[in-house]
DNA sequence: GGGTGATAGATGCATATGCATGGAAATGGT
DNA sequence: ACCATTTCCATGCATATGCATCTATCACCC
């Protein structure tokens, strides 16, 4: 690659991710704002989602970790205040003596479903107006690519 | 629109914003370990990054808070850490007694240029091997059309 | 011009966050 | 089996953040 070609590449890749991300803050912004997030906050709402989806019903703290944008002691004392308030339990981990399991309570259910529809109509009323169902598709498919790939180093 | 057409696409959304918000944190993750942050964090590189792209050298608080995922407070605060610290100037608005502009100051523009230079190598190295450049032009594109849309309501 | 409401930004206070570190358990090499 | 290293989570402490509120200015209307 020559020298020019270098330099508009790491350009677009710049650009790229600049517009991505004020896209995200925009759209965080409004969804922030909703008062489905007066009772819980959204990195809160975020860990009741992942535990929701995750097959197992539970998760370690570590791989909790990977899918929220908190360092491992801010996640640590976020999952104590969940506990706290009866939304998750903390069960020492059966095959490793330093780990502990975390799982929905039935509270914690209910509290994520609830949050959840609320918080499906703002994005459907932020993104659906904003692109078509075959540009939603093809963003969809270009972020869990650029995803897949930074998660994988 | 059908029932079920309405909810498939309301569906649609949900999974496109769930993506894009993973490639976020996935990429914000790694770019905040990077060594360029260390010496100021991300949220306030944005300011100084936000204020040296702006045409007339300066910006209103209140402006500022547009960019950025922060309440007004604490932006109120971050801008005088940046005050402190000699990288932003403090003067007031003179067409609004209540308000205040902010410019880089000298050093302001120099620190930014420093972490630019970094950041933006960073950036690169994570998007470049991910996506084509014909898929970034796309996904800039519509993260553009996605952000446009939001703001605008 | 005086009064009413809206807007820009600062600040007190409670809480959330990150860094550095701690202890305890797993892992690996010899 | 032993020791060194690494991994997992918790915690002390300083700092950053958000909410509610305050002051000052502006905009509008009569």
């Amino acid at each position: 690659m020559s020298a020019k070609t270098a330099e508009s590449s790491v350009r677009l890749a710049a650009e790229t991710w600049e517009a991505l991300f004020r896209a995200q803050v925009a759209v965080m912004r409004r969804l922030q704002d909703s008062p489905a997030f007066k009772t819980l906050a959204l990195n809160e709402y975020d860990v009741l989602f992942t535990l929701s989806r995750c097959p197992s019903g539970w998760l370690r703290l570590n791989e909790l970790n990977d899918h929220v944008l908190l360092s491992q002691s801010s996640l640590s004392r976020l999952v104590e205040r969940l506990g706290k308030r009866g939304l998750v339990e903390r069960m020492p981990a059966p095959d490793d003596g330093r780990g502990i399991r975390i799982q929905l309570t039935e509270a914690g259910w209910e509290l994520q479903k609830q949050i959840g529809r609320e918080h499906v109509r703002d994005i459907a009323a932020l993104v659906s107006p904003a692109l078509t169902a075959e540009e939603q598709q093809e963003l969809r498919r270009l972020t869990e690519k650029l995803r897949a790939s930074v998660s994988s180093r």
